[in-house]
DNA sequence: CGAATATATCGACGATTGTCAATGGATGAC
DNA sequence: GTCATCCATTGACAATCGTCGATATATTCG
């Protein structure tokens, strides 16, 4: 649930795109994107996003992909600091992590 | 220059992700992301930013990568929509797609 | 013309990634 | 305790990707 790998920082004072990037700052970026980039991922995101919490069980039927496969995007996204999940008995119920997206958002302007 | 493959629409009214996205919105999407989701192209990106206009041949040094790998992710921000060369004599010239930039940052929130 | 420079393309290589079957651990229902 | 359900991990596979040397095209300069 709580990724134990270290978050990419990306924090509130992330250079962003306006200044030329050093390497380290690109990687950072680079590897918040990658979890962006993959449209089983996305789709996980505007699931959980419309509904402001998704319980995990619940997004293998719309997607279509087998429980290791959802459990191995859901995993991506919360190494990047995406969304959170907390347990709840059998369940893990997700959350996107607004600030995060925030801070995507204000990288690329 | 000028993308020759059909660009990924994120038009204006790409559903972005706040409601469930179909399959085929998720993977332009993410097409788009990936796209972002490499450090050289990202400081490509931030490079032509801060500077308005880059010529091709002064993005080699900085990034210390051999001209075929710069050609191969100029040519991969291009048919993003993220960046578009105009040539001049022997140069291209780079400059960031402000609309494009947009719609990402607006698919994100 | 020929030489030099900027860029694009091709081909190959290693590395990474998305997918799923199989397995094991954890929790709740009976 | 027994069974069913949810989830994470492992291992394997094909596919994709980043990189660069070699090569080709285009443009400018002399």
């Amino acid at each position: 649930m709580t990724p134990s790998a270290a978050l990419p920082q990306l924090g509130c004072c992330h250079p962003g795109l306006t200044a030329p990037l050093g390497e380290d700052d690109a990687i950072e970026l680079a590897t918040t994107f990658a979890a962006l980039a993959d449209p089983v991922r996305l789709r996980i995101l505007s699931l959980i996003a419309a509904a402001g919490e998704v319980c995990g069980c619940d997004l293998q039927a719309p997607l279509n992909k087998a429980q290791p496969t959802i459990s191995h995007h859901t995993k991506t996204l919360a190494e990047a600091g995406l969304i959170v999940g907390e347990k709840r008995g059998r369940w893990v119920w997700w959350r996107i992590v607004p600030e995060r997206m925030a801070a995507v958002q204000n990288a690329l302007g």
